[in-house]
DNA sequence: TTTTGAGTTGTTCGA
DNA sequence: GTCGAACAACTCAAA
């Protein structure tokens, strides 16, 4: 009998425990729900996930079914258009999602159909590592180890004899998304594939070296493939282990991993925490709102603070929906503590931008900056975006390529135009804020409010 | 239970 | 130019 499997996450056909588990049932529907409250704002955004549906659907031979509208209603329609007794899922982890899919399990029990969540888009389920009182780790390291030590399943490979089916009409993929301007990358399950085997061969020794590097090709450049579950972490830690183990560039990259697994894990727990503080101990921080400083916040969605790392940055997740992880880190410090904004402002301008943006490792990545999340950085931790710039972008070539006002400038004075005479004849911006003045505030804001706790 | 050591990613200042 | 200390206090994990 025909079954149902709703795609979100989990857009490959490899290592799919939902797609066993539908095969094992007879032929398969695949369905994807564009649910327009989980519509972004940025354009790359949309139309890398277009993409990857688009590859899905060529990987399949047209199989992919595409409706629009409210998922509960949706599934439950094209279930009983199919036939189909059960929906098959992969398990989601964020809040609304945690919501929608109980939703939508109880519209479909009204229907008579059962939906079945099986395996995760995490080696390891949310919720499982645990300490040993049972409790889950505060802490990123611990966490880490357990994590290591717990394993993760070997992957399934491909379905056998597995069939398609497409009985019922789709809207078909928006094909003006799907076009222009591709700047994200290869997209699909073989393109990741592809793109790992080149890591792999080319990469994962130098990792520890210069994955810190933007103005190098030092990263995995695997993130958006497992946004949308091109590839599933399970493939990447089997062929990495034996490497891992001897250490070096391997085991940083499983590190990283681990990092993604951390955050869903601490959401899982904290629901609440993707848009709220985890912590508590600088409730009552000092922000800045309104008309001043929105137009500041405006100059840093754009890149035109005046501070080229963070414009380069700024610029390249507008120009291509991804930033460096490191660029990330200096940006977000600028919002949170030279414009003294509130974290979340930032997270939701990164999680409409980027396309390989994750609300977990997004907010708790931020959270960390703003020394609310797990591992908070020290309060006195400031990032230095001029001393950052030069140590990470040593020659300047990372600012040259996304500013191009400094494309005059050689080498490292491309970091520090008012040093140079010339610096501002392109017409780059000057610096919106005076950076030590901003940082002496931030620490004096942060004394404030632990004052007396 | 108590104690102890440790905690992704930094910057500045002064010797 | 280089180097170490200071920048706080707290929570967590594990012995």
């Amino acid at each position: 009998m025909t079954s149902v499997l709703w795609l979100r996450r989990d857009l490959r056909v490899d290592d799919h425990p939902a797609l066993r588990a539908a095969a094992d049932e007879g032929p398969v529907l695949p369905l994807f729900v564009r649910d327009p409250r989980l519509a972004g704002a940025g354009d790359a955004r949309r139309r890398r996930l277009e993409a990857s549906l688009a590859a899905f659907d060529a990987a399949t031979d047209g199989a992919l079914v595409v409706r629009t509208g409210d998922p509960a209603e949706v599934v439950a329609a094209i279930a009983a258009e199919a036939g189909a007794r059960s929906v098959h899922v992969t398990g989601e982890f964020t809040p609304y999602a945690r919501r929608r899919d109980r939703r939508v399990a109880e519209r479909l029990r009204d229907d008579g159909v059962t939906m079945a969540a099986s395996g995760t888009p995490y080696a390891v389920r949310p919720g499982t590592v645990l300490n040993r009182s049972g409790s889950p780790y505060q802490v990123f390291t611990p966490f880490a180890r357990a994590w290591r030590d717990h394993g993760a399943e070997p992957p399934l490979g491909t379905p056998r004899g597995l069939r398609w089916r497409r009985t019922v009409d789709s809207e078909g993929l928006d094909a003006d998304l799907v076009e222009p301007g591709r700047s994200f990358g290869p997209v699909g399950e073989e393109a990741a594939l592809e793109r790992w085997r080149a890591f792999l061969a080319d990469g994962l020794d130098e990792y520890d070296e210069l994955r810190d590097r933007p103005d190098l090709d030092g990263t995995s450049r695997l993130s958006v493939h497992l946004k949308h579950g091109e590839i599933h972490p399970r493939t990447l830690l089997a062929d990495a282990a034996t490497r891992a183990a001897a250490g070096g560039g391997a085991r940083i990259f499983v590190t990283e991993l681990a990092w993604r697994e951390f955050y869903a894990d601490v959401l899982w727990h904290r629901p609440d925490s993707a848009w709220g503080d985890l912590r508590d101990g600088v409730a009552g921080m000092r922000y800045d709102e309104g008309a001043g400083v929105d137009e500041m916040v405006d100059a840093w969605k754009a890149g035109h603070t005046g501070f080229p790392y963070v414009d380069a940055g700024m610029r390249q997740l507008l120009g291509t929906g991804w930033m460096h992880n490191r660029v990330r880190m200096v940006t977000a410090s600028f919002l949170v503590k030279d414009l003294h904004v509130w974290w979340p402002v930032g997270a939701r301008h990164f999680l409409d931008h980027l396309v390989d943006g994750d609300l977990a490792s997004n907010n708790h990545g931020w959270q960390w900056v703003a020394g609310t999340g797990t591992d908070a950085a020290p309060y006195f931790r400031v990032f230095n975006p001029v001393t950052q710039g030069k140590k990470l972008d040593p020659d300047g070539d990372y600012v040259r390529r996304w500013v191009p006002e400094l494309a005059h400038l050689p080498g490292s004075a491309a970091h520090e135009p008012w040093r140079h005479p010339e610096g501002y004849d392109a017409g780059y911006p000057v610096r919106i804020v005076d950076h030590d003045a901003e940082r002496k505030d931030a620490l004096q804001r942060y004394q404030e409010a632990t004052a007396g706790r």
